[in-house]
DNA sequence: GCGGGGCGTCAGGGAACCGTCAAGACGTCC
DNA sequence: GGACGTCTTGACGGTTCCCTGACGCCCCGC
């Protein structure tokens, strides 16, 4: 799910985006000025900004040349100016796109996925999680141990996976069941069990003693680093 | 001095955007028909390309769909569909902006230093892909072991593509699934086996032991560097 | 001391998956 | 119309994986 920050001074269209948008599947946050649009963009590092240039305290042209100065997230430009030279320097200014209002609202989506589509590219993912000896590469689907590579089943591999992506956190059980065998195993603790040893077999030194794969005994399981 | 690729058949439309082009800079390419743009696309790498929607041979979203195969140089589309969903059909087959006819031309011209500015920022891209002793060029759609090319049917070829545009990553079985063959085909798991298959008698020096098409059971392919 | 619940371990049978070969269906180009 | 290359589909053997049941251990309360 792709978050996306919405700039506007004007409650009823901010709120009217805000609808859609998560009736689309967003994740949205939104700001009234140019000074909170800057800050909520460094504490929320959404994928996307939606901004209108016409704001009550900065131009619209201050907030893109503020965001550009740290971050590349791409900007999407919002404006009733149908014509004249706003565009030209907006878009030279560093934002992606320019939507006039009125809008449809489908075409503005679609110019958001475009965005963030190409704002993946250029970002190199995070996808490798270390724990003691072993790394577990999320993008590979692949565990090492020591270097050498670990051969997982799809169960074995579903179970660890889920442990690292909540790497410190426990994980209780029956999220686990769900998450790897569906909700109707939900309470099928044998399948625990069995698998936890598997994987301690594999990746633990001393197996009958964990380290990193530890049970909370009637809570769940935590992945230490 | 960036080259830009405009691909449109009316002579009279592209001899005005070469001028006003060129008057500000650019280098200027030309095509007039769908084929003659990917092959203007391959042998000119502009670092932007204009493209009409209504060709004569090609449909528009064939030619976006065909660049998108093997480069993510910038496309701006141009047309004189106002309405409809034709802008969201282009911008999700990968088009990076779109612009209706008529147009203002220090807009355009604006959107183009935009889309070449993204551009730019992804660094160089490569479309060649080294493995092993194999080198695929997704630009000329061809594959070469020790040097002498290997023939592929069309099939074999995309599922390599898509194994190659995902370097090391593994790829899911229904993803390639529904790639190559299309969402109806997600579960026939039996194709897959098949043309991995055949590519490994095609691509590896001992197909019983692939060193590069590697099988994850239950979860995909992967193509190892 | 005794019983019970939760956990870890082990092993076997059925099911699912993979790789392989080959024959028929389909479309295209001469 | 025939030849060719390609895609689809079926069958088979070998391997791996998943579920399941049985058993022992430990901790705890009675």
């Amino acid at each position: 799910m792709s978050k996306v920050l919405v700039v506007d001074d004007e409650p009823a269209l901010v709120r009217a985006l805000a609808i859609n948008l998560r009736a689309h599947g967003w994740e949205v946050v939104t700001a009234a000025d140019g000074r909170s649009a800057l800050e909520a963009a460094a504490t929320e590092r959404p994928d996307v900004v939606v901004l209108d240039l016409g704001l009550p305290d900065l131009d619209g042209t201050e907030v893109i040349a503020g965001l550009r100065g740290w971050t590349k997230v791409p900007i999407v430009v919002l404006s009733a100016r149908q014509h004249g030279e706003d565009k030209v320097e907006a878009l030279d200014l560093g934002a992606d796109d320019y939507v006039t209002k009125p809008f449809a609202m489908n075409e503005l989506m679609a110019r958001l996925r475009a965005a963030v589509r190409r704002g993946e590219e250029s970002g190199p993912e995070q996808t490798e999680v270390a724990v003691g000896d072993l790394v577990i590469d999320l993008a590979r689907k692949r565990v090492s141990r020591g270097g050498s590579d670990v051969r997982l089943t799809p169960t074995e591999w579903s179970f660890l996976e889920l442990l690292a992506r909540n790497l410190g956190r426990l994980v209780p059980r029956e999220q686990i069941l769900r998450e790897v065998w569906g909700p109707a195993y939900a309470h099928e603790t044998h399948y625990l069990r069995v698998y936890a040893a598997q994987l301690r077999r594999k990746l633990e030194a001393d197996p009958a003693h964990p380290v990193h794969l530890v049970t909370s005994p009637g809570l769940g399981y935590t992945l230490e680093p």
